[in-house]
DNA sequence: TGCGATAGTGAGTAATTGCCCATGCAAATA
DNA sequence: TATTTGCATGGGCAATTACTCACTATCGCA
């Protein structure tokens, strides 16, 4: 029914009216028209026009990109880079207060992997899960890059069965049309037993000899605070969450706990992550993207011992970590 | 001194200035806060912050990316309008490897005809003849104007003595409820003297009037290649056509032939056409509607020469002309 | 030291934009 | 066929933004 409707509406209805959003967002921020004008020349109200305008910001017709090296930020990622030994360090502007958790950072992953991608050369790309990143691929321009690979690096089963959300293998593949290989597994299998079994699967262990190929990845950080990501999406319980705490965890990437050293969390729901391993710091980028105070203590680990070899992260977030 | 002023700059003054105009447009388009926050945020008056995101505009900090196909065809038209003076132009996506050689213009002018029609205020409208223009007047919904005009700009006699099929002032006339000028002659009269002869009768004297009057027109344009419309519906003979390509013709509207540089062709055909001259492109506006690659020599003498002052085209033929 | 030019500032004001609401239209539903 | 639901529209108004003007500080230069 929904579909339906959303069928005739591409038909006709939604696709001249983005249309006309692109051509309002071009006349507004390209070509500097008032919305006063734009509605004459589009022959609507200047209601109309102002909601064109909008509309087309809101289906991210229209990307700002900010192209300037602000000191500060420049000298915070220079200093990270040093202190940490870190191949690869963004570090975008703080806006105090602000509610969204990727703010910036989501904008400076997209372009860093528009980056990545616009390579002639053949790429395998491994990508991790969870909303920061979901929210850096809404952000890409469409591409078309049939030559590289997305991979993988955490299942994208739900606790439900379904294809969980956050996964970004799927969005990335659809914005950047590359070849992707999704990890057909849950987060954390129910048992130790049942990862094994899972991992013996031929098509699973393709996917990750693939991900061990991988030359460069992306993976975002997730806190083990009282609204872990993990236990959020249900993947942990409540319980296994304060068992996880009480033994130190204080991050999570792809699954996989660490306590504040960047040990990986022997026993507890570790033994039973069926995510791939974290792609190899040695022959690869793995790019950690976080920001914000309540995932500082999970961050710091990341790149303190080399859990990760680049980071994106914002302002306060690097001016924590270094002070 | 330059370079002293630009070292001086850089030392203290505008370096710290533009990396303030870089926050406060990252602070405004990316994380949308208002001009009063951003002051706030960034210690400052609310003019200085308004002074700031506007700087980091001018000094091309921000740019802004349209993802939509109509975002680059918005572009073309900019361009084609500035390089070739034009006054009015519209560019419609290319559908490429589509048969239909009046794809989207059609449609496109169907709107601009509607827009021109929408007026309250009484219009004299010219209109020429083609396959083009008769698509695009099928195209358009029906509507109530009798306090408009429509005037044939060309003969709709075909050689055989019939009404041509591709005379569109009827079908306007029809589809609009417009008063409706036709101009009951051939396109192109048997010898000079027929035509003096038949431009002499005052009903005929009367409507060339009414054109000089219109303030807006719409013509098609003709290529003279083999398939030449002009010969297809037998107008032109195939020896004329060869001896009018053996003068330099390449192009032709209202069944007037010019060359690649926009100059009629004198003598051959020119001497009989009896279709009106092309209307004043000082007092009104006269937009040519055509696109395809084996037009394109037709269309770009009109645009370069100023045979017509507006241009409804395609993304392909559109970058053809500029590239 | 003084002069002129340049750039920045704040205030006030005009222009533009964003938002809410009542209305109307059309598709879906009973 | 009548009703409901969802969505686009246009008007009006408040918020936001842009612009102008007069003033000040700074800097280069004589």
């Amino acid at each position: 029914m929904v579909a339906k409707a959303e069928a005739a509406r591409r038909r006709e209805g939604t696709r001249s009216r983005l249309d006309d959003a692109a051509r309002a967002g071009w006349l507004y921020y390209v070509a500097g028209n008032t919305q006063d004008e734009i509605a004459s020349k589009l022959g609507v109200s200047r209601q109309s026009a102002q909601r064109l305008v909008s509309l087309a910001v809101s289906e991210k017709l229209v990307k700002v990109r900010l192209d300037h090296p602000i000191a500060h930020c420049m000298d915070l990622a220079a200093r990270l880079r040093e202190t940490f030994a870190l191949e690869r360090v963004e570090v975008v502007p703080t806006d105090p207060g602000h509610p969204d958790p990727a703010l910036g950072i989501a904008e400076a992953t997209a372009v860093e992997i528009e980056t990545v991608l616009s390579a002639t050369e053949p790429v395998t790309m491994g990508i991790g899960t969870g909303r920061t990143l979901k929210a850096a691929v809404d952000l890409m321009s469409p591409m078309d890059c049939p030559h590289h690979s997305a991979v993988s690096l955490a299942g994208n089963i739900a606790p439900d069965g379904s294809a969980a959300f956050y996964n970004v293998i799927f969005s990335i593949a659809d914005k950047a049309k590359t070849r992707s290989f999704p990890m057909p597994l849950p987060v954390i299998a129910a048992s130790a037993g049942e990862r094994a079994l899972l991992h013996e699967q031929a098509s699973i262990r393709k996917t990750m000899a693939l991900v061990a190929s991988a030359s460069i990845s992306f993976v975002g950080i997730g806190d083990l605070g009282p609204s872990a990501p993990l236990k959020e999406d249900g993947f942990v319980t409540a319980e296994e969450l304060v068992a996880l705490q009480g033994a130190g965890a204080v991050g999570e990437m792809l699954g996989w706990t660490y306590d504040a050293r960047g040990r990986f969390i022997e026993g507890l729901t570790n033994d039973r992550v069926a995510s791939s391993p974290l792609p190899s710091r040695e022959h690869g980028l793995v790019i950690a993207v976080a920001r914000g105070a309540n995932k500082l203590a999970a961050i710091r680990p990341a790149v303190t011992h080399r859990l990760v070899n680049g980071l994106i992260t914002d302002e306060a977030t690097a001016a924590a970590l270094l002070g």
